[in-house]
DNA sequence: TTATCTGCAAACATTTTGCAGCGAG
DNA sequence: CTCGCTGCAAAATGTTTGCAGATAA
């Protein structure tokens, strides 16, 4: 699964205004192949175990930049570390509903872009700019309800 | 308006299994004064211009016990810190918005009962069961954004 | 009295920043 | 060649812990 590192840039992410280094193409290229939320140490430390030398602190500044760019998601553990996943709808700048298991931590990413709308003009309505919103829903999904 | 502490608690919370001591008192009497959510150094700060003398490590334990007891809401910050607030209802399964200023924590807390159903019935649709929801939408308020 | 609470200082964990050198464009 | 990117080490931040003395029960 990890044997075979090729130079081609699998899951490729071009941002404007970021240039195109190995490191971060090899993030992007974990980020694709994982899927889910992960802390930058996790993520640092995929790395390392794929033969990737990437510094935690390029880890830290890509994903804080892929995040400004959109391509990245971020959430927050209960104690407050910071995770990290391809966003799947990337370039948009749209936020996205969550749908979190808090058994599994399974998150289905929605998009919603009326009730987007309403949360953005309700922030203006009440004198609010530059408005983001994350909209986090948890309960428990299908699969864990019936094992329940 | 600071100048009489009295001996009497006012917002007392007692919680079996801890001891009522003065310190844990005149925080209980900020949250219930306060009723929204403020980081721990916030509420230090605000204890110690009331000229009550109560150390940040105090701060912090009380506030995850009372946490832990269910007498308190922590919520995060857009990077990670804790917010506490007085639970307001427990029971209650209602759930609002919080818009929430990026610059001066200012929350405004909103109450939209569609926008609570929808959430609800989209959570439902996707067979999650057991719903909450939690909706926090960032922004600068009126003032900041003035400012800047 | 005695077990818990307090508060200081020091430890911690995560994230950010300074700076010298590397490397993409 | 140049300017942004990298990575180490060191700093900054928010939070937790060890321990000696204070205090509620």
């Amino acid at each position: 699964m990890t044997g075979n590192p090729s130079e081609t840039s699998a899951g490729d992410i071009a941002v404007p205004g970021l240039r195109a280094t190995k490191q971060r193409a090899a993030l992007a290229e974990l980020l694709a192949r994982t899927g889910e939320f992960r802390t930058a140490q996790q993520l640092h430390d995929a790395l390392k175990q794929n033969g990737r030398r990437v510094g935690l602190t390029t880890v830290y500044r890509s994903l804080q930049a892929l995040a400004d760019a959109g391509e990245v998601d971020v959430r927050r553990t209960e104690d407050g570390e910071a995770l990290y996943r391809l966003c799947t709808e990337r370039g948009t700048h749209t936020h996205h509903f969550h749908l979190i298991c808090r058994n599994c931590a399974n998150d289905v990413e929605l998009d919603n872009p009326e009730m987007d709308k309403w949360a953005h003009d309700l922030a203006r309505q009440h004198g609010y700019r530059d408005v983001s919103h994350t909209i986090e829903i948890f309960g428990l999904c299908a699969g864990c309800a019936e094992r329940d």
